[in-house]
DNA sequence: CCTCTCTTTATTGTATACAAATGGCAACGG
DNA sequence: CCGTTGCCATTTGTATACAATAAAGAGAGG
């Protein structure tokens, strides 16, 4: 049986919290979700669990649930969890790939390529073609525990959102380090995939976290 | 509110798995549980849903839920991964740990020596003990994140049990190899405290492999 | 005027009934 | 004899009603 409404409403909370609609902190009413999603409080509750446990949400001691808040120390732990852990993936990944699967991140980086070197750059593709090809070297890698970790530290809504401030260098940096990566697959070095994917994602920390400052001292000249 | 009857579940139920009484593979139906924690399958829904997300549980395409498998490998990678999460938590404790949580450590290791040096050793209040010692510096470390998904790692039903196979050579070195910790902790050395603890994992895991070993080739013997 | 407590209200937890979907089995056809 | 198809039993998903608990507010006492 495949849960249409715990999916459902998983999916379109999911969505709230990424695009802002409920923001950081926010008291959710199980009840005001249900009628929300169209659906009973039954699979609100259930999807409510699946995201607390991907820490999109966060239950006080009296079991209500808010939208969590990353601070900026969250999210460079956040970061650096993921830079170790995507970094292990590599490095196992570059021991363990088959023809099919560097043929696939080839052309995948081919794609990547096209997108970010269009005018304007077609960030959406981008994002698609990027999320393809970490997840094959997730896949490539071979451990179930890795890729139950990991997504639940790739998808953070904060993590989700650095993309869509990247600057074109940012972009090209991205497809350069990725192509790097494919030369240490096709020499099976499991240090040197490993060292380039943790710097690859450290480099997103930063632009995220540029980004972030750019906003902030927007934000606050705006309020002066 | 307290939910009774889920967390009631959920801990009846881990304890079955960590006990072995349902053993990997079995098929968990909802309602055979509800009636032996002698709650509605509601909770029991619940409380799968939060061992799902810690790996006690896996569920198939028709949503069926079976007790994790974990196969040598994946304990290997449980091990790995434990290793890199709670040599980074030693490194951040290193620079954050203050004097009361130094001198808990302290006395909480003086515990761990007398628990290892009687006789015969008292492997009970050494695992209390050592899971204190381990929670503390995890607390010190202040990473919200890294706790939530080491929480994940640690209390799996295979790493529970490699300490039910440690020799009193392992205990012992157990507790130098907190001894060490302390060191590094008191002179705040994060990179120190990070290799320490990497050790101190990998050395588990050997425990384990080797326990794991002695195990199997005892059960192929008495098979032959 | 403040505070403490009791009552009221809002929100979450649990049980139960029913709906939907899956897996197995049997009967039919090739 | 094997494969396929459709039905039935089993299991999970959903809705709703009710119980339990925590938050909020009103009233009395200091």
């Amino acid at each position: 049986m495949v849960s249409r409404a715990s999916d459902q409403a998983y999916a379109r909370i999911r969505a709230m919290i990424l695009s802002g609609e409920l923001s950081p902190g926010t008291h959710i009413r199980e009840e005001a979700l249900a009628e929300l999603c169209g659906v009973s409080r039954t699979p609100v509750r259930d999807a409510l669990r699946r995201l607390e446990a991907e820490l999109f949400i966060e239950r006080n001691d009296a079991q209500r649930s808010f939208v969590a808040d990353w601070s900026l120390d969250d999210i460079e732990d956040a970061f650096v969890l993921r830079a170790m852990l995507e970094g292990l993936a590599a490095s196992r990944a570059a021991a363990r790939i088959n023809a099919e699967q560097l043929a696939r991140l080839t052309w995948l980086n081919a794609a990547i390529e096209l997108a970010v070197t269009a005018s304007p750059p077609d960030i959406q593709t981008f994002l698609e073609r990027n999320r393809e090809f970490h997840a094959i070297i997730l896949q490539a890698a071979g451990s179930a525990r890795l890729t139950n970790i990991l997504s639940r530290i790739i998808e953070q809504p904060v993590v989700w959102r650095t993309a869509q401030n990247y600057d074109r260098e940012n972009l090209m940096r991205s497809w350069r380090e990725h192509d790097e990566l494919l030369s240490a697959f096709g020499r099976r070095d499991s240090r040197w995939a490993e060292t380039i994917m943790a710097g690859h994602i450290r480099r997103a920390y930063h632009a995220y976290a540029d980004a972030h400052r750019v906003q902030r001292s927007r934000s606050d000249a705006a309020a002066a």
